[in-house]
DNA sequence: CATTAGTTAGTGAGCACTAACTAACATTGA
DNA sequence: TCAATGTTAGTTAGTGCTCACTAACTAATG
Protein backbone atom coordinates (compact mmCIF):
# COMPACT_ATOMS: atom_id res chain seq x y z
CA UNK A 1 0.00 0.00 0.00
CA UNK A 2 2.41 2.65 -0.79
CA UNK A 3 1.34 6.46 -0.64
CA UNK A 4 -0.73 8.76 -3.14
CA UNK A 5 0.13 11.02 -5.72
CA UNK A 6 -1.43 14.62 -5.40
CA UNK A 7 -3.48 14.13 -8.55
CA UNK A 8 -4.64 10.68 -6.94
CA UNK A 9 -5.58 12.30 -3.86
CA UNK A 10 -7.66 14.67 -5.84
CA UNK A 11 -9.57 11.51 -7.46
CA UNK A 12 -10.05 10.29 -3.85
CA UNK A 13 -11.48 13.54 -2.28
CA UNK A 14 -13.67 14.22 -5.15
CA UNK A 15 -15.31 10.31 -5.46
CA UNK A 16 -15.81 10.74 -2.09
CA UNK A 17 -17.70 14.52 -2.81
CA UNK A 18 -19.65 12.50 -5.59
CA UNK A 19 -20.75 9.68 -3.25
CA UNK A 20 -21.79 12.36 -0.29
CA UNK A 21 -24.29 14.29 -2.68
CA UNK A 22 -25.13 12.40 -5.41
CA UNK A 23 -25.33 8.72 -4.12
CA UNK A 24 -22.53 5.72 -4.53
CA UNK A 25 -24.71 5.33 -8.22
CA UNK A 26 -23.62 8.40 -9.57
CA UNK A 27 -19.82 7.63 -8.65
CA UNK A 28 -19.02 7.60 -12.62
CA UNK A 29 -15.74 7.84 -14.45
CA UNK A 30 -17.00 10.57 -16.51
CA UNK A 31 -18.51 12.50 -13.17
CA UNK A 32 -14.78 12.15 -11.25
CA UNK A 33 -13.34 13.88 -14.22
CA UNK A 34 -15.73 16.12 -15.03
CA UNK A 35 -15.77 17.51 -11.50
CA UNK A 36 -11.87 17.76 -11.65
CA UNK A 37 -11.56 19.60 -14.73
CA UNK A 38 -9.76 16.19 -16.86
CA UNK A 39 -11.10 13.78 -19.81
CA UNK A 40 -12.15 10.26 -18.67
CA UNK A 41 -9.02 8.33 -19.86
CA UNK A 42 -6.80 10.89 -17.81
CA UNK A 43 -7.98 8.95 -14.44
CA UNK A 44 -7.08 6.09 -15.55
CA UNK A 45 -2.86 7.37 -15.53
CA UNK A 46 -3.85 7.30 -11.85
CA UNK A 47 -6.08 4.41 -11.03
CA UNK A 48 -6.01 0.94 -12.82
CA UNK A 49 -9.60 0.92 -12.98
CA UNK A 50 -13.00 2.58 -10.55
CA UNK A 51 -12.53 -0.46 -8.54
CA UNK A 52 -9.32 0.43 -7.41
CA UNK A 53 -10.69 4.04 -6.69
CA UNK A 54 -13.88 2.37 -4.49
CA UNK A 55 -11.01 -0.29 -2.84
CA UNK A 56 -8.74 2.91 -2.03
CA UNK A 57 -11.50 4.95 -0.37
CA UNK A 58 -12.59 1.40 1.70
CA UNK A 59 -8.64 0.99 2.73
CA UNK A 60 -8.66 4.84 3.88
CA UNK A 61 -12.32 4.34 5.78
CA UNK A 62 -10.78 1.54 7.15
CA UNK A 63 -7.83 3.05 8.73
CA UNK A 64 -9.55 5.95 9.85
CA UNK A 65 -11.60 3.65 11.97
CA UNK A 66 -8.41 1.56 13.55
CA UNK A 67 -6.91 4.41 14.23
CA UNK A 68 -9.56 6.29 15.96
CA UNK A 69 -10.45 3.10 17.59
CA UNK A 70 -7.48 2.31 18.98
CA UNK A 71 -6.69 6.28 20.59
CA UNK A 72 -10.39 5.83 21.93
CA UNK A 73 -9.15 2.71 23.73
CA UNK A 74 -6.10 3.62 25.22
CA UNK A 75 -7.47 7.34 26.13
CA UNK A 76 -10.80 6.39 27.91
CA UNK A 77 -10.78 5.36 31.50
CA UNK A 78 -14.08 2.62 31.43
CA UNK A 79 -15.29 0.45 29.35
CA UNK A 80 -18.32 2.46 29.00
CA UNK A 81 -16.78 5.51 28.08
CA UNK A 82 -14.55 3.93 25.83
CA UNK A 83 -17.60 2.82 23.94
CA UNK A 84 -19.30 6.40 24.24
CA UNK A 85 -16.55 7.41 22.83
CA UNK A 86 -16.35 5.30 19.88
CA UNK A 87 -19.74 5.68 19.37
CA UNK A 88 -19.93 9.31 19.32
CA UNK A 89 -16.82 9.54 17.09
CA UNK A 90 -18.45 7.41 14.78
CA UNK A 91 -21.39 9.89 14.50
CA UNK A 92 -18.48 12.80 14.20
CA UNK A 93 -16.67 11.24 11.46
CA UNK A 94 -19.99 10.32 9.16
CA UNK A 95 -21.17 13.82 9.41
CA UNK A 96 -18.40 15.24 8.55
CA UNK A 97 -18.00 13.01 5.92
CA UNK A 98 -20.99 11.81 4.92
CA UNK A 99 -19.51 9.79 1.97
CA UNK A 100 -18.40 6.84 4.44
CA UNK A 101 -21.93 6.76 5.68
CA UNK A 102 -22.57 6.06 1.88
CA UNK A 103 -20.03 3.95 1.24
CA UNK A 104 -20.29 1.64 4.38
CA UNK A 105 -24.30 1.31 2.98
CA UNK A 106 -23.66 0.46 -0.26
CA UNK A 107 -23.46 -3.45 0.55
CA UNK A 108 -25.69 -4.61 -2.50
CA UNK A 109 -23.81 -2.88 -4.79
CA UNK A 110 -20.32 -4.13 -3.77
CA UNK A 111 -21.48 -7.57 -4.16
CA UNK A 112 -20.67 -7.58 -7.53
CA UNK A 113 -17.22 -7.58 -7.06
CA UNK A 114 -15.57 -10.08 -4.60
CA UNK A 115 -12.79 -7.87 -2.75
CA UNK A 116 -15.17 -5.01 -2.41
CA UNK A 117 -17.49 -7.22 -0.68
CA UNK A 118 -15.00 -9.16 1.61
CA UNK A 119 -13.43 -5.04 2.41
CA UNK A 120 -17.16 -4.00 3.65
CA UNK A 121 -17.25 -6.90 5.26
CA UNK A 122 -13.62 -6.52 7.14
CA UNK A 123 -14.76 -3.15 8.40
CA UNK A 124 -18.11 -4.16 10.07
CA UNK A 125 -15.96 -6.84 11.13
CA UNK A 126 -13.25 -5.05 12.70
CA UNK A 127 -15.85 -2.12 14.72
CA UNK A 128 -17.98 -4.98 15.96
CA UNK A 129 -14.99 -7.01 17.39
CA UNK A 130 -13.67 -3.53 18.85
CA UNK A 131 -16.58 -3.21 20.48
CA UNK A 132 -16.98 -7.13 21.48
CA UNK A 133 -13.19 -6.64 23.29
CA UNK A 134 -14.45 -3.51 25.14
CA UNK A 135 -17.42 -5.25 26.41
CA UNK A 136 -15.89 -8.24 27.70
CA UNK A 137 -13.65 -6.08 29.81
CA UNK A 138 -16.10 -4.06 30.75
CA UNK A 139 -18.17 -7.33 32.01
CA UNK A 140 -15.11 -8.58 33.88
CA UNK A 141 -14.63 -5.63 35.73
CA UNK A 142 -18.61 -5.39 36.64
CA UNK A 143 -19.02 -2.38 34.76
CA UNK A 144 -21.27 -3.97 32.22
CA UNK A 145 -24.63 -6.29 32.69
CA UNK A 146 -23.09 -9.93 32.85
CA UNK A 147 -26.31 -12.02 32.06
CA UNK A 148 -26.32 -10.62 28.07
CA UNK A 149 -23.46 -12.27 26.01
CA UNK A 150 -21.29 -9.76 24.46
CA UNK A 151 -21.80 -10.82 21.13
CA UNK A 152 -26.04 -9.68 21.38
CA UNK A 153 -24.53 -6.64 23.12
CA UNK A 154 -22.57 -5.50 20.39
CA UNK A 155 -25.14 -6.20 17.45
CA UNK A 156 -27.77 -4.13 19.98
CA UNK A 157 -24.94 -1.19 19.97
CA UNK A 158 -23.81 -1.81 16.52
CA UNK A 159 -27.43 -2.07 15.39
CA UNK A 160 -28.90 1.19 16.58
CA UNK A 161 -26.02 2.73 15.02
CA UNK A 162 -26.15 1.85 12.15
CA UNK A 163 -30.12 2.50 11.41
CA UNK A 164 -30.04 5.84 12.95
CA UNK A 165 -27.15 6.75 10.43
CA UNK A 166 -29.51 4.77 7.80
CA UNK A 167 -32.44 6.97 8.78
CA UNK A 168 -30.10 10.44 9.08
CA UNK A 169 -29.17 9.31 4.90
CA UNK A 170 -32.64 8.63 3.75
CA UNK A 171 -33.52 11.58 5.28
CA UNK A 172 -31.31 13.83 3.59
CA UNK A 173 -29.39 14.86 6.63
CA UNK A 174 -32.47 16.68 7.93
CA UNK A 175 -31.63 15.81 11.58
CA UNK A 176 -28.01 16.68 13.56
CA UNK A 177 -26.49 13.24 13.66
CA UNK A 178 -24.70 14.04 16.60
CA UNK A 179 -26.80 15.11 18.69
CA UNK A 180 -29.19 12.23 18.10
CA UNK A 181 -26.75 10.03 18.12
CA UNK A 182 -25.66 11.74 21.45
CA UNK A 183 -29.70 11.10 22.75
CA UNK A 184 -29.64 7.10 21.72
CA UNK A 185 -26.56 6.46 23.22
CA UNK A 186 -27.35 8.18 26.69
CA UNK A 187 -30.78 5.04 26.51
CA UNK A 188 -28.05 2.56 25.24
CA UNK A 189 -26.19 3.23 28.04
CA UNK A 190 -28.67 2.85 30.33
CA UNK A 191 -29.83 -0.74 29.17
CA UNK A 192 -26.14 -1.96 29.13
CA UNK A 193 -24.66 -0.80 32.38
CA UNK A 194 -24.57 -3.72 35.32
CA UNK B 1 -54.30 -1.40 -6.81
CA UNK B 2 -56.55 -4.10 -8.99
CA UNK B 3 -55.53 -7.64 -8.93
CA UNK B 4 -52.50 -9.22 -10.71
CA UNK B 5 -53.26 -11.08 -13.35
CA UNK B 6 -51.72 -14.72 -13.77
CA UNK B 7 -48.98 -13.44 -15.94
CA UNK B 8 -48.02 -10.94 -13.85
CA UNK B 9 -47.61 -12.98 -10.40
CA UNK B 10 -45.58 -15.31 -12.39
CA UNK B 11 -42.83 -12.22 -13.38
CA UNK B 12 -43.40 -11.17 -9.69
CA UNK B 13 -42.42 -14.55 -8.35
CA UNK B 14 -39.89 -14.94 -10.93
CA UNK B 15 -38.01 -11.74 -10.15
CA UNK B 16 -38.59 -12.43 -6.31
CA UNK B 17 -36.27 -15.15 -6.91
CA UNK B 18 -33.52 -13.46 -8.95
CA UNK B 19 -33.20 -10.53 -5.80
CA UNK B 20 -32.68 -13.50 -3.61
CA UNK B 21 -30.23 -15.52 -5.43
CA UNK B 22 -28.08 -12.38 -7.65
CA UNK B 23 -28.90 -9.52 -5.73
CA UNK B 24 -30.94 -6.56 -6.48
CA UNK B 25 -28.64 -5.59 -9.25
CA UNK B 26 -29.44 -8.79 -11.47
CA UNK B 27 -33.07 -7.83 -11.63
CA UNK B 28 -32.70 -6.83 -15.26
CA UNK B 29 -35.66 -7.27 -17.88
CA UNK B 30 -33.51 -9.75 -20.02
CA UNK B 31 -33.59 -12.16 -16.52
CA UNK B 32 -36.63 -11.50 -15.93
CA UNK B 33 -37.91 -13.07 -19.02
CA UNK B 34 -35.42 -15.56 -19.92
CA UNK B 35 -36.65 -17.25 -16.58
CA UNK B 36 -39.97 -17.03 -17.69
CA UNK B 37 -39.02 -18.06 -20.67
CA UNK B 38 -40.33 -15.04 -23.14
CA UNK B 39 -38.63 -12.44 -25.08
CA UNK B 40 -37.73 -9.13 -23.52
CA UNK B 41 -40.83 -7.16 -24.70
CA UNK B 42 -43.17 -9.91 -23.78
CA UNK B 43 -42.72 -8.18 -20.09
CA UNK B 44 -43.75 -5.03 -21.12
CA UNK B 45 -47.37 -6.65 -22.16
CA UNK B 46 -47.71 -6.85 -18.52
CA UNK B 47 -46.07 -4.20 -16.65
CA UNK B 48 -45.31 -0.54 -17.85
CA UNK B 49 -42.02 -0.16 -16.78
CA UNK B 50 -39.68 -2.01 -14.76
CA UNK B 51 -40.20 0.32 -11.96
CA UNK B 52 -43.49 -0.82 -11.72
CA UNK B 53 -42.20 -3.99 -11.39
CA UNK B 54 -40.29 -3.27 -8.31
CA UNK B 55 -43.00 -1.00 -6.96
CA UNK B 56 -45.51 -3.85 -6.82
CA UNK B 57 -43.08 -5.88 -5.00
CA UNK B 58 -42.46 -3.59 -2.46
CA UNK B 59 -46.37 -2.85 -2.07
CA UNK B 60 -46.63 -6.50 -1.61
CA UNK B 61 -44.09 -6.55 1.29
CA UNK B 62 -45.65 -3.52 2.81
CA UNK B 63 -49.16 -5.13 2.67
CA UNK B 64 -47.69 -8.51 4.56
CA UNK B 65 -45.88 -6.11 6.92
CA UNK B 66 -49.29 -4.83 8.01
CA UNK B 67 -51.30 -7.90 7.95
CA UNK B 68 -49.01 -9.49 10.10
CA UNK B 69 -48.80 -6.71 12.34
CA UNK B 70 -52.32 -6.51 12.84
CA UNK B 71 -52.68 -9.87 13.04
CA UNK B 72 -50.06 -10.21 15.89
CA UNK B 73 -51.51 -7.56 18.21
CA UNK B 74 -54.59 -8.60 18.42
CA UNK B 75 -53.13 -12.10 18.87
CA UNK B 76 -50.93 -11.60 21.90
CA UNK B 77 -51.70 -10.85 25.39
CA UNK B 78 -48.92 -8.75 26.13
CA UNK B 79 -46.83 -5.76 24.99
CA UNK B 80 -43.48 -7.91 25.26
CA UNK B 81 -45.75 -10.86 23.35
CA UNK B 82 -46.52 -8.73 20.39
CA UNK B 83 -42.73 -7.31 19.89
CA UNK B 84 -41.74 -10.84 20.05
CA UNK B 85 -44.34 -12.16 17.85
CA UNK B 86 -43.31 -9.08 15.05
CA UNK B 87 -39.33 -10.08 15.53
CA UNK B 88 -39.64 -13.62 15.43
CA UNK B 89 -42.43 -13.19 12.28
CA UNK B 90 -40.21 -11.07 10.62
CA UNK B 91 -37.07 -13.30 10.62
CA UNK B 92 -39.55 -16.07 9.47
CA UNK B 93 -40.69 -14.10 6.44
CA UNK B 94 -37.01 -13.30 5.61
CA UNK B 95 -35.41 -16.84 5.94
CA UNK B 96 -38.81 -18.25 3.80
CA UNK B 97 -38.16 -15.17 1.22
CA UNK B 98 -35.30 -13.70 1.40
CA UNK B 99 -35.79 -10.83 -2.14
CA UNK B 100 -37.98 -9.09 0.92
CA UNK B 101 -34.41 -8.63 2.81
CA UNK B 102 -32.32 -8.08 -0.41
CA UNK B 103 -35.31 -5.38 -1.61
CA UNK B 104 -35.95 -3.57 1.94
CA UNK B 105 -31.67 -3.25 2.11
CA UNK B 106 -30.89 -1.71 -1.15
CA UNK B 107 -32.01 1.92 -0.45
CA UNK B 108 -29.43 3.25 -2.23
CA UNK B 109 -30.49 1.69 -5.53
CA UNK B 110 -34.30 2.97 -4.77
CA UNK B 111 -32.80 6.30 -4.13
CA UNK B 112 -32.10 7.02 -8.00
CA UNK B 113 -36.42 7.10 -8.56
CA UNK B 114 -38.72 9.14 -6.12
CA UNK B 115 -41.76 6.73 -5.53
CA UNK B 116 -39.20 3.73 -4.93
CA UNK B 117 -37.34 5.63 -2.69
CA UNK B 118 -40.72 7.23 -0.67
CA UNK B 119 -41.74 3.44 -0.83
CA UNK B 120 -38.81 1.86 0.90
CA UNK B 121 -39.00 4.87 3.86
CA UNK B 122 -43.03 4.30 3.81
CA UNK B 123 -42.27 0.58 4.90
CA UNK B 124 -39.27 1.43 7.17
CA UNK B 125 -41.74 4.13 8.89
CA UNK B 126 -45.05 1.52 9.25
CA UNK B 127 -42.60 -1.00 11.13
CA UNK B 128 -40.81 1.24 13.69
CA UNK B 129 -44.66 2.80 14.05
CA UNK B 130 -45.88 -0.14 14.80
CA UNK B 131 -43.14 -0.78 17.39
CA UNK B 132 -43.41 2.68 18.96
CA UNK B 133 -46.99 2.18 19.53
CA UNK B 134 -46.65 -1.23 21.41
CA UNK B 135 -43.88 0.27 23.16
CA UNK B 136 -46.17 3.10 24.44
CA UNK B 137 -49.01 0.75 25.43
CA UNK B 138 -46.16 -1.42 27.27
CA UNK B 139 -44.65 1.10 29.10
CA UNK B 140 -47.92 2.44 30.17
CA UNK B 141 -48.96 -0.89 31.81
CA UNK B 142 -45.73 -0.98 33.21
CA UNK B 143 -43.93 -3.96 31.45
CA UNK B 144 -41.54 -1.78 29.63
CA UNK B 145 -38.95 0.19 31.33
CA UNK B 146 -40.11 3.81 31.11
CA UNK B 147 -36.75 5.56 31.58
CA UNK B 148 -36.19 5.26 27.81
CA UNK B 149 -38.09 7.11 25.39
CA UNK B 150 -40.38 5.14 23.13
CA UNK B 151 -38.54 6.61 20.20
CA UNK B 152 -35.12 5.15 21.03
CA UNK B 153 -36.62 1.58 22.00
CA UNK B 154 -37.82 1.19 18.86
CA UNK B 155 -34.77 2.63 17.66
CA UNK B 156 -32.74 -0.51 19.37
CA UNK B 157 -35.06 -3.18 18.57
CA UNK B 158 -35.54 -2.11 14.98
CA UNK B 159 -31.74 -1.85 14.54
CA UNK B 160 -30.55 -5.11 15.79
CA UNK B 161 -33.23 -6.75 13.95
CA UNK B 162 -32.03 -4.85 10.50
CA UNK B 163 -28.24 -5.44 11.71
CA UNK B 164 -28.71 -9.51 12.14
CA UNK B 165 -30.66 -9.88 8.79
CA UNK B 166 -27.95 -7.78 7.11
CA UNK B 167 -25.33 -9.98 8.38
CA UNK B 168 -27.01 -12.78 7.75
CA UNK B 169 -27.26 -11.55 4.06
CA UNK B 170 -23.62 -10.72 3.60
CA UNK B 171 -22.44 -13.85 4.93
CA UNK B 172 -25.14 -15.84 2.14
CA UNK B 173 -27.53 -16.87 4.42
CA UNK B 174 -24.96 -19.29 6.11
CA UNK B 175 -26.54 -18.95 9.59
CA UNK B 176 -30.18 -20.05 10.87
CA UNK B 177 -32.02 -16.43 11.25
CA UNK B 178 -34.83 -17.97 12.93
CA UNK B 179 -32.66 -19.78 15.86
CA UNK B 180 -29.90 -16.64 15.95
CA UNK B 181 -33.27 -13.95 15.73
CA UNK B 182 -34.78 -15.61 18.28
CA UNK B 183 -31.00 -15.65 20.69
CA UNK B 184 -30.57 -12.15 19.60
CA UNK B 185 -34.73 -11.31 20.62
CA UNK B 186 -33.99 -12.84 24.18
CA UNK B 187 -31.36 -10.90 25.26
CA UNK B 188 -33.18 -7.65 23.78
CA UNK B 189 -36.25 -8.60 26.01
CA UNK B 190 -34.06 -8.46 28.77
CA UNK B 191 -33.27 -4.85 27.93
CA UNK B 192 -36.60 -3.36 27.80
CA UNK B 193 -38.50 -5.56 30.22
CA UNK B 194 -39.64 -2.93 33.03
C1' DC C 1 -62.53 -9.43 -37.16
C1' DA C 2 -60.85 -7.22 -32.98
C1' DT C 3 -58.05 -8.26 -29.03
C1' DT C 4 -54.46 -10.47 -26.58
C1' DA C 5 -49.95 -12.06 -26.01
C1' DG C 6 -46.34 -13.16 -28.12
C1' DT C 7 -42.29 -12.47 -31.72
C1' DT C 8 -37.82 -10.28 -34.23
C1' DA C 9 -35.16 -6.49 -34.89
C1' DG C 10 -33.46 -2.39 -33.39
C1' DT C 11 -32.70 2.35 -30.82
C1' DG C 12 -30.39 5.42 -27.95
C1' DA C 13 -28.24 6.13 -23.76
C1' DG C 14 -24.73 5.26 -20.39
C1' DC C 15 -21.13 2.61 -18.82
C1' DA C 16 -15.95 1.15 -18.08
C1' DC C 17 -12.27 1.12 -20.57
C1' DT C 18 -8.66 1.41 -24.80
C1' DA C 19 -5.87 3.01 -28.90
C1' DA C 20 -3.24 6.34 -30.68
C1' DC C 21 -1.35 10.47 -30.35
C1' DT C 22 1.12 14.79 -28.13
C1' DA C 23 3.11 18.54 -25.33
C1' DA C 24 6.03 19.31 -21.55
C1' DC C 25 9.48 17.95 -18.87
C1' DA C 26 13.62 14.99 -17.17
C1' DT C 27 17.72 12.33 -18.07
C1' DT C 28 21.78 11.34 -20.32
C1' DG C 29 25.89 10.89 -23.23
C1' DA C 30 29.27 12.97 -26.67
C1' DT D 1 26.31 22.34 -23.04
C1' DC D 2 22.93 20.70 -25.65
C1' DA D 3 20.69 17.60 -28.88
C1' DA D 4 18.71 12.82 -28.45
C1' DT D 5 15.80 10.04 -25.94
C1' DG D 6 12.57 8.53 -22.55
C1' DT D 7 8.76 9.45 -19.28
C1' DT D 8 4.67 11.55 -17.49
C1' DA D 9 0.18 13.21 -17.85
C1' DG D 10 -2.76 14.76 -20.64
C1' DT D 11 -5.78 14.71 -25.20
C1' DT D 12 -9.51 13.04 -29.01
C1' DA D 13 -11.88 9.46 -30.83
C1' DG D 14 -13.92 5.31 -30.42
C1' DT D 15 -15.10 0.19 -28.85
C1' DG D 16 -17.98 -3.05 -27.01
C1' DC D 17 -21.14 -4.05 -23.66
C1' DT D 18 -25.54 -3.74 -21.18
C1' DC D 19 -29.50 -1.53 -20.19
C1' DA D 20 -34.63 -0.12 -20.51
C1' DC D 21 -37.57 0.34 -23.84
C1' DT D 22 -40.06 0.60 -28.82
C1' DA D 23 -41.76 -0.39 -33.66
C1' DA D 24 -43.72 -3.45 -36.49
C1' DC D 25 -45.39 -7.64 -37.23
C1' DT D 26 -48.09 -12.29 -36.27
C1' DA D 27 -50.53 -16.36 -34.49
C1' DA D 28 -54.21 -17.74 -31.69
C1' DT D 29 -58.62 -16.93 -29.70
C1' DG D 30 -63.51 -15.74 -28.80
Amino acid sequence: MTSLTNRQKEIIAVSIEIIAEKGIQQLTIKNISKNIGLSEPAIYRHFESKIDILLTILSQFKKHSYFISEKIISDSPSAIKQIESLFINHFKHFAANPAFAGVVFSEEIFQNDKRLAEQVVAIMQLNQNMIKKIIETGQRNHEIRTDIPEKQLSIIIMGALRLIVAKWRLSKYSFDLELEGTELWNSIKKTIAA
